[in-house]
DNA sequence: CGGACCATTGGCCAGGTGGCCAATACGTCC
DNA sequence: GGACGTATTGGCCACCTGGCCAATGGTCCG
């Protein structure tokens, strides 16, 4: 392998990255050129490197994971991102592969996997994990919040009822509750509380 | 430095595992002489390396590590050993250094952290890195949830309402009613479904 | 252009919620 | 032994909840 895969680095985890610079760094397949623990200087040192793949962290303060995605497929399109996970959310997985990540590798698994994640990848491969395809079929089988849900969820979150969500949303107790009652359903939750539980499990939520 | 500290890993991300490896074996100091992927496996290399330090990641699938924590310590009373996080929720902190950790350490903290944190654990002291250590101060603030309301509180994430509360744990709904403001009260919330989420970012509920 | 999906709103109603008052009994800690 | 925290229970009440019925416009797609 003459020219290593030229790798950037983006996650907030420092130990995670210096781990894994070491370890990749070993294989002669591959080079690390660059890392960084935020999304803003992720894009920065997208732009000055112009790395062949990116690994990038899915969960991380400030912008996140997948809003860097977006960052970096808008100014280049082409970019070929594969994210790490931890959480495994379904929500994340679906978004990632849907603004345009190669691939979704789980941070539990093998080192192997993960190689050859980065060599598919850079073919124009997409891959994601044995343990990460389930959780796409899980979700595929359930149902969508539309944008307006999400907003109504997120005041659910902070034990709003109806009839102040309907205020702070211009719109009558009548219609939040109409809202709610599509949540309950599409998340399949007995009441509200259980919805916020459901979306916290699926990645809708954040702690 | 003639004889390094043997260093045990137990952590499910193997990643992250091996990249620590990696990391530390470049480090004279250290000498990484088994790593495991669960918690059980954790404790039988415990027993057959009886490694220095342990680096155990706090949450992990089926035992978590502060499970893991007690039973190491139940077992060795005097095992050094040295949580390592992502999550940074302050339930897991309190709880890992009541059940005797050397230390809490983030995984966004720098090598050098980690490393330092390391020889110290060794010296029998106790180090938290300083992001963590502003969430314990927060942590000792607000109140403390007791037994009983735990396990209400996990019935709340499951939707249920206070007569099947009641029912389920041999009470009357007004009994149930009652540790329900007690957890409202406690975690500041206005209604069953801020608890939840606030459970969530505390760390008492997990995804 | 019609169908599909979405956001919006209405009435009605049995049942649950959370806050207020107060009381008993059982442990532990000083 | 008494104070304290915890678990337990009661009544009362204004309010909110979620499910049922049905209807109106808007947008987007084939």
């Amino acid at each position: 392998m003459p020219t290593p895969i030229r790798l950037l680095l983006i996650d907030d985890h420092a130990v995670m990255r210096a781990g894994l610079a070491n370890m990749l760094n070993a294989n002669t397949d591959f080079k690390v050129v660059a890392g960084a623990d935020d999304a803003a200087t992720g894009l920065a040192l997208y732009r000055q490197h112009k790395p062949d793949v990116t690994l990038l962290d899915v969960s991380m303060p400030g912008m996140s994971g997948i809003e860097c995605l977006r960052a970096l497929r808008a100014e280049y399109p082409t970019a070929y991102v594969l994210m790490l996970s931890s959480s495994d959310a379904e929500e994340d997985i679906v978004q990632a592969l849907a603004a345009g990540a190669c691939g979704y590798v789980s941070k539990s698994a093998r080192p192997a996997e993960l190689t050859a994640a980065i060599h598919d990848a850079q073919a124009g491969k997409r891959v994601v994990s044995a343990a990460i395809e389930s959780r796409i079929a899980e979700h595929a089988s359930s149902s969508t919040l539309t944008s307006r849900e999400i907003e109504v969820l997120h005041l659910l979150r902070k034990g709003m009822n109806n009839p102040d969500i309907g205020h702070l949303l211009g719109i009558t107790r009548r219609t939040a509750k109409a809202h709610v009652a599509a949540i309950l359903q599409k998340l399949d939750a007995a009441d509200r509380t259980e919805a916020v539980a459901r979306a916290f499990e699926r990645g809708l939520l954040k702690v």
